[in-house]
DNA sequence: CCGCATCCCATGTGATACTG
DNA sequence: CAGTATCACATGGGATGCGG
C-alpha cells in the first residue's frame, strides 16, 4: 500500500508519488470542474479499466486529495482543499501539452470536462477584465458548452442556450488557442464556423482565450 | 514504442503521454538546472535502474523534449526549447508537493539539483527586486550551495564561497519555505543554524523564498 | 571508467466477467 | 450503479555484463 517512492526528499518527487501514477491527474482534472459520481468519471475517462479507477480513487482518498461525499443516496467524489491546490499544476500541464496536440485521431474522444479545463487554462482574466461581458455557445464534437465571460470571471457549463456568439469548433481548434491560427484563417479553413452572432466576436474569443508561454 | 495513450484529445492527457511516465519529470527537473551527463543524472536519481534511465532518455529524445549534445568526448543531455517550457509545470508540482513533504526518512537523499529547483520554485522575484542584492551560503545535508539574489535575478550554484550569510539547514527546512515556520522559531528548534553573518538576514531569506498558494 | 544493454522476477495495468 | 475478482500481459526494479 506504500506508494512507490523515489527515495528523494523533494517536493517534485513527493508530488509524483502522490499523483504521478497513471490516470490520477486526469481524475483530478475532471474533479476540478466539479464533484463527480463514479460512473461520470468512468464516462469521462472511457479507456480506464474500472478496477484502476476504483484503485486510484481509494489511493487519492487515502492521500487526502479527494474525498467521498455521500449526498442523499448518491456518492460523489470531490477534491479536498489540498487537492484543489493542484489546479495550477493541471493548468500548466494542459498549456504545455496543448502545444503538442496535433490533429485528433479517430478513436480519440473529447470530453466536456477536458474542454472546460482547457478553457480555464487558456483564459486570460486580465484581458477579459477590459472587455465587455460576453457569452459564447460553443459546439465541439457531440457536446455543447456555454461559456460566460464577465470581467475577470469565467463560467463554463455544459449544454446550450442563448449567447452573444454561437459557433462550432472542429479539429484544429487548439491552434487558435495557441495563437498559431488567427480566427479569420480558422473560419476560412473550416476549423471554426459561426452559427449565430457577429463574426467579430470570434476575435474577442481568441483574444480572451490564448495560451501564453 | 508508441507511448501508451489515454484515448483523449486533450492537452493534459497529451502531456501525460509525453512526460507522465515514472522518472521522466525528475529527469527534466535535473536538466532544468543545466545539461547533465548520463552518470550525473544517474547520481542525482540514485534509485533509478540504469535501463530505465536509458529508456527514458531515448523516449524524451524521440519526443523532442531533450537532446544529446556531444561536447568534445563527453555526451551531455540537455532540454530542447520545448522541454524547457516544462519549467512552470515542474515548479508548480514542486510547490504543491513541498506542502506534503513531512520529515525526511533515513534513506531519502537530497540532491543539489532538487534544491536548486526548489529554491527557484519558491523564489519571489517581485519581493527580491525591492531588496538589496544578497548572497547566501547554505549547507544542506552533505552539500553546499551558493545562492545569489540580485534584484529579480536568482543564481544557485553548488559549492561554497564567501556570502553575506552562511547557514546550515536541517530537516524541517521546508516548513520555512511554506511559511509554516518563522526563521526565529526555526533557529530556536535547531532547524536553522547561522554559521556566519547577521541573523537578521534569515528573515530576508525567508521573505525572498516562500511558496505561495 | 562511462554509457548503456540484457536478464529475470515483482508489480502494476488492462480487459473482461461478475456481484451486492 | 458502484464497484470486486480474476487473469494475461506490459512495465519497472535490481543485478549484472560488456564494448568503447
Amino acid at each position: 500500500m506504500v506508494a512507490r517512492d523515489y527515495g528523494q526528499y523533494d517536493g517534485i518527487a513527493r508530488a509524483l508519488e502522490l499523483v504521478g501514477e497513471r490516470w490520477a491527474l486526469l481524475i483530478v482534472r475532471d474533479l476540478l470542474v466539479g464533484p463527480r459520481r463514479y460512473g461520470e468519471l468512468a464516462a469521462g475517462l472511457p479507456r480506464i479499466p474500472t478496477n484502476i479507477l476504483a484503485t486510484r480513487l481509494k489511493e487519492l482518498q487515502a492521500e487526502g486529495i479527494i474525498r467521498r461525499a455521500p449526498r442523499s443516496r448518491v456518492i460523489l467524489y470531490e477534491l479536498t482543499p489540498f487537492g484543489r491546490e493542484l489546479e495550477p499544476v493541471v493548468l500548466a500541464l494542459g498549456a504545455w501539452g496543448t502545444k503538442a496536440l496535433g490533429e485528433p485521431r479517430e478513436e480519440q474522444v473529447i470530453t466536456p470536462d477536458a474542454i472546460t479545463i482547457a478553457l480555464r487554462s487558456a483564459f486570460r482574466s486580465e484581458v477579459a477584465s477590459s472587455l465587455p461581458a460576453t457569452s459564447y455557445a460553443a459546439r465541439i464534437g457531440a457536446g455543447g458548452l456555454l461559456v460566460r465571460v464577465d470581467g475577470p470571471a469565467l463560467t463554463v457549463s455544459p449544454g446550450a442556450g442563448p449567447a452573444d456568439l454561437a459557433f462550432e469548433a472542429r479539429p484544429g481548434i487548439q491552434r487558435v488557442l495557441t495563437g498559431e491560427l488567427a480566427p479569420a484563417s480558422a473560419v476560412e479553413s473550416g476549423v471554426l464556423e459561426v452559427l449565430d452572432g457577429p463574426v467579430a466576436l470570434l476575435d474577442r474569443f481568441a483574444d480572451t482565450f490564448r495560451l501564453v508561454a
